[in-house]
DNA sequence: ATTCTGACGTGGG
DNA sequence: CCCCACGCCAGAA
């Protein structure tokens, strides 16, 4: 592991910091804010490693269709589901029930 | 070194 | 909307 990407992970830990409560956002849109639009997937690497990490709402960054891919990445079959039905955001078949209408941009509260 | 695999995204059909 | 192929890059075998 690169020491870029250390720093990589730690902007990722940050936005993801930054998710307010009940809203979600993608892997893509955090890639992009970060200036790494090609490398999404990373993004994805880096919540794995975001379990050490406090305050790091892993649950709330689905990918572009609302979609809970990394369900499985946590503990029990449908932890992700519940902390996000805990926040008020409806979950059916493993897709966030409007997704666009809870959708977190970091450029809109970052920049 | 090589070949999958994957918490992704885009574009064409 | 769906499906498919491709690009992407870090790990695992």
């Amino acid at each position: 592991m690169k020491a870029e990407n250390k720093n990589f992970f730690q902007k990722v830990y940050e936005v993801a910091k930054h998710i307010p409560y009940g809203r979600v956002t993608s892997y893509g849109a955090i890639a992009k804010y970060l200036g790494a639009a090609r490398s999404a997937r990373m993004v994805g690497w880096a919540m794995n490693g975001s379990h050490n990490m406090p305050d790091v709402p892993a649950h709330r960054v689905v990918n572009r269709k609302g979609l809970l891919t990394g369900k499985r990445h946590f503990d029990g079959t449908n932890l992700m589901q519940q902390l996000l039905e805990s926040e008020g955001i409806k979950v059916i078949e493993n897709q966030v029930v409007d997704f666009d209408k809870h959708f977190w941009d970091p450029w809109k509260e970052l920049g």
